[in-house]
RNA sequence: GAGCCGGUAGCUCAGUCGGCAGAGCAACGGACUUUUAAUCCGUGGGUCGCGGGUUCGACUCCCGCCCGGCUCACCA
C-alpha cells in the first residue's frame, strides 16, 4: 500500500467521508455514451484533418486529428504521418473506446472530403446539458490549476469528467485536489456537455469519493503486461487492458447466445452432478476428493455425458448443460484443468442431424456476437459459412498413407511401426486404440484448418457411440475441427445396454494394458439404458476453444478469467 | 516431467567488459479554468525473484531453489 494514499484515507475517515454506503447513479457509463453516440456501421469516408498527436501501437499508429476549429477525432493508420500537417484520410468510420475513429485510415487525394464536424454532427449527439449522476473508477487525472479533467471507467466504458473550481466551490475543489487519486472510485453529479474538441464530458457540480484505492493503478499507456499480474490479479488486467476486457465481454455474449439459441430450439437447460462416484464419459484422468459424511471418495466430473443421457431416459428429449469439466492433466496453451463445455442431447436425432444443427448453432453464435461468418484467426481466414466440408476418418488416413482401414484396424504391428516412423512418442507401449489416435493426430489434425467435420471414427476409440449402420468397425461419430483443433465431438448415442457393457469391459481391458485414461464402468448408467433410451444424438462443444477462435488468441488463459497457476 | 527464455522502482522497460542502480508513466511540491499519453519547473522512490558460491568488488559470472512464458510429452 502506498503511504500517501493511506494518509488520505485517514483524513477521509476523520471527515466521515470514507466508504459511504450508497451513491445513486442515473446511468451506467456505457449507457450514457450510447445514448449520445450513435452506432457507425463502418462506412467508408474521407475526412480532412490536422494531425495533433501520434501514438505508436504494436501495429501501426493511432492519430488524433483536428479540424481548423479544433474539433477532434481519432484515426488508426499504418503509415507514419507528420504532426501539424493537414491530411485527407480515407477509412472506415467506427469507434475506439467510444470516440469516433477512422479505421484503416490512409492518406489520399480527394477533392471532396468531409470535415470532422460533419461526422460529429452525424454520429455524436448534443447532450443538451442533461443532468446526470455517474460513478466509476477514476483512471486518469489532468489538473489544469483551477480546473481538473479526468476519466471515469467501468466495464461498460469510460467518460470524461470536468471539475471547475467556480462550479464545485472552493472547498470541494480543495478536497478533490488533496484527497482524490487515480484509481479511486468516485461518484459525480452534473451536466453533460461536449468540450471544444467534441468529447462528451460531465461538468461536475458535486462529487463523492466512494472508495479509495490504496494502490496506484497500472501505467495508463502500456497497461499491465506481466502475465503473472494479469492472471493472478485479473481485476487489474480488466481495468488497464481494454483488449482483455473485450475478450471476457465476448465470452459472456457467446455463452449467452448459445443459451438463447438452444432455448429457442426447445432445449431444456439442466445441471448434473460435478461430484460423481464414477469418473466416466470421457478419456481422462480425474481429480479425486473425499466426502466426510458419505465416507467415500468422489471424483470431480470429467464429463456430464452419462448423467445427461439418464435424463433422456427420463423423457427430457432435448437437454443441455453448460458447465465446468475437470481433468487432472497437463496445463498448456490449450488446456486448463477446469474448462467449460456445452453438452446437449436430442432424442430421435442421429449424428447427421447434429452436423446440420451444429452449422446452424455456430452461425447463430458468430452472427450474434462478432457479426460475421468470416473471421481472421492467426493471420488466416476462417470461413464458417455452411455447409462445412465433411471427411471420413479413414479417407483422410488413406490420403496420407495409402493404407486402407483394414491396415489400421487389423495390422497392429504394422501400425506400430508406422507410428514409430512418424515419431510418435512411446509407440512401443501404446494400446491399439491410442496408436490410431496418435497417428491420426500427427498426420491429419494440424491440416484441418477451415471448419470441417471428420466423421465415422473407429469403434475402438469411441466407447459410448453407436455402431455405424453400414460398417461394424466404425461408429456414427464426428468431430468438428477448426484451425487444427477439435472444437466439437458428437455421435449417435449407443443405447443398447448389452453392447454398452461390452464396450465398458473393453475399456477396462485397455486400462489394464496401461491406458490410464480409459473409461470407468458405470453400472448405474447401464441400468438406466436397460430401462430404454430412445435413439439419441449428443454433442459436446468446448466453449473456451470456441472463444479463443472468436477472440483470435492462442492461449486458453486469455479466455479464462482466473486460469490455473501454481500457488505463489 | 524435459529443453530453451525470462523475473530490475507501483506499472512499462533500459542497464555495455564484473566497478556508485537508470528512464518514462505513477507518487510528492509548484505553475496553469476546455485538457485528453496535457504541458512546464522541482523532489523522493530499489530485498535487482530467493539462497549459496567465486571475487578486493556481483544486477552482471557459477550452483541450487521459487514463479512465469514458449516448445515438447499427456489431454479437449
Amino acid at each position: 500500500m502506498e503511504r500517501s494514499r493511506l494518509e488520505k484515507l485517514q483524513r477521509l475517515k476523520e471527515k466521515n467521508l470514507a466508504y459511504p454506503h450508497k451513491f445513486q447513479v442515473s446511468y451506467e457509463i456505457g449507457q450514457i455514451r450510447s445514448k449520445y453516440e450513435k452506432p457507425t456501421d463502418r462506412k467508408e469516408v474521407s475526412v480532412k484533418g490536422i494531425v495533433k498527436r501520434i501514438s505508436k501501437l504494436e501495429d501501426g499508429y493511432i492519430v488524433r486529428i483536428s479540424s481548423k476549429a479544433g474539433i477532434e477525432m481519432l484515426a488508426m493508420c499504418n503509415e507514419e504521418l507528420k504532426t501539424g500537417e493537414e491530411y485527407i484520410l480515407k477509412g472506415n468510420i467506427g469507434r475506439y473506446e467510444g470516440k469516433l475513429c477512422l479505421f484503416s485510415a490512409k492518406p489520399v487525394e480527394d477533392d471532396n472530403p468531409l470535415e470532422i464536424e460533419n461526422l460529429k454532427a452525424e454520429y455524436d449527439l448534443d447532450p443538451n446539458f442533461e443532468e446526470i449522476s455517474l460513478a466509476g473508477r477514476l483512471i486518469t487525472l489532468r489538473s489544469m490549476g483551477k480546473a481538473i479533467f479526468g476519466h471515469l471507467q467501468d466495464a461498460s466504458g469510460k467518460i470524461q469528467i470536468y471539475i471547475k473550481k467556480d462550479i464545485v466551490g472552493e472547498e470541494a475543489f480543495k478536497d478533490f485536489e488533496e484527497l482524490v487519486d487515480t484509481g479511486d472510485i468516485i461518484g459525480v453529479r452534473g451536466k453533460l456537455f461536449r468540450t471544444n474538441t467534441g468529447e462528451l464530458t460531465v461538468e461536475v457540480e458535486s462529487f463523492n469519493l466512494l472508495t479509495k484505492s490504496l494502490h496506484p493503478m497500472p501505467e495508463k499507456w502500456h497497461g499491465v503486461k506481466d502475465v503473472e499480474v494479469r492472471y493472478r490479479q485479473r481485476y487489474l488486467d480488466l481495468i488497464a487492458n481494454e483488449e482483455a476486457k473485450k475478450i471476457f465481454l465476448l465470452r459472456s455474449s457467446v455463452v449467452g447466445e448459445l443459451r438463447n439459441f438452444l432455448n429457442r430450439e426447445g432445449f431444456l437447460e439442466v445441471e448434473t452432478p460435478i461430484l460423481q462416484h464414477v469418473a466416466s464419459g470421457a478419456n481422462a484422468k480425474p481429480f479425486i476428493t473425499y466426502h466426510n459424511y458419505l465416507e467415500q471418495n468422489l471424483y470431480l466430473r470429467i464429463a456430464p455425458e452419462l448423467y445427461l443421457k439418464r435424463l433422456v431416459v427420463g423423457g427430457f428429449n432435448k437437454v443441455y448443460e453448460i458447465g465446468k469439466n475437470f481433468r487432472n492433466e497437463g496445463v498448456d496453451t490449450t488446456h486448463n484443468p477446469e474448462f467449460t463445455m456445452l453438452e446437449f442431447y436430442v432424442a430421435y436425432w442421429d449424428y447427421k442431424d447434429l452436423m446440420d444443427f451444429t452449422e446452424r448453432l455456430i452461425s447463430h453464435v458468430l452472427l450474434s456476437t462478432v457479426g460475421t461468418l468470416k473471421i481472421n484467426y492467426r493471420e488466416k481466414e476462417l470461413d464458417f459459412t455452411p455447409p462445412y466440408k465433411r471427411y471420413a476418418y479413414f479417407d483422410l488416413l488413406y490420403e496420407k498413407t495409402g493404407k486402407e482401414k483394414e491396415f489400421f484396424l487389423k495390422d497392429l504391428e504394422g501400425l506400430r511401426k508406422l507410428a514409430k516412423d512418424l515419431g510418435v512418442p512411446n509407440a512401443d507401449s501404446l494400446t491399439h486404440a491410442k496408436l490410431i489416435d496418435k497417428v491420426f493426430d500427427v498426420l491429419v489434425e494440424d491440416e484441418l484448418w477451415g471448419p470441417c467435420f471428420v466423421l465415422d471414427f473407429p469403434k475402438i476409440l469411441s466407447p459410448l457411440a453407436k455402431t455405424h449402420r453400414q460398417d461394424a468397425d466404425l461408429v456414427e461419430r464426428f468431430e468438428l475441427f477448426v484451425a487444427g483443433k477439435e472444437l466439437a465431438n458428437a455421435y449417435t448415442e449407443l443405447n443398447d445396454p448389452l453392447e454398452q457393457r461390452e464396450r465398458f469391459l473393453e475399456q477396462l481391458r485397455e486400462k489394464e494394458m496401461g491406458d490410464e485414461e480409459a473409461m470407468q464402468m458405470d453400472e448405474d448408467f447401464i441400468t438406466a439404458l436397460e430401462y430404454g433410451m430412445p435413439p439419441t444424438a449428443g454433442e459436446g462443444i468446448g466453449i473456451d476453444r470456441l472463444v479463443m477462435i472468436l477472440a483470435n488468441v492462442d492461449s486458453i488463459r486469455e479466455v479464462i478469467l482466473f486460469p490455473a497457476l501454481r500457488r505463489f
